[in-house]
DNA sequence: TATAAACTTGACATATATGTCATCATAGGC
DNA sequence: GCCTATGATGACATATATGTCAAGTTTATA
């Protein structure tokens, strides 16, 4: 898979996971121990940013969702 | 998980699947594209460093791993 | 249409990932 | 002991992720 249409497609993952528990991004960037700033979220949301592991480590403890839940976005479609 | 500890579980998850596929370092290396040089892979199993999300998914296309199988490894453990 | 909540965007300093090279260490087989 | 395969390590230039701020946009709603 191409870099940009990966990043993309985890970005609108990480939306409707998130979304789907009624999170504000600024919620999201909270739980994750960000200072009241949601700047990061939008970036990785929209695939502006390839972030590392740490990073989607992060958000998966913050949404409550094992990682591999987080990139399993191909089972859908390739 | 503190990140020290996940890059650690991850590197060491990359190896096995890595072994159990009978692949060298260098092998996969080079099935990412890499110029006949491991550096990069000895880093990642080692855990020092902090893979991009193209990385990992790099990695799962050489190994014919889903990604979400290679950050499977808290189901064992936490 | 005024207001507020939610999200986006550009910029910035800092840290670090990436890919590569040269070199070193280790282990096994001959 | 020698050679070869394998992996580890330090250094390097370059690219980019990270976290933050300020400012802009979009959306909805009163």
């Amino acid at each position: 898979m191409e870099k940009l249409v990966l990043l993309k497609k985890f970005g609108a993952n990480i939306k409707k996971i998130r979304e789907s528990k009624g999170l504000a991004q600024i919620d999201l960037a909270v739980k994750m121990g960000y200072a009241d700033d949601a700047t990061s979220i939008s970036r990785i949301e929209a695939g502006r940013t390839n972030p590392t592991l740490f990073t989607i480590h992060k958000i998966s403890t913050a949404l409550d969702m094992p990682m591999a839940d987080l990139l399993d976005f191909n089972a859908l479609e390739e």
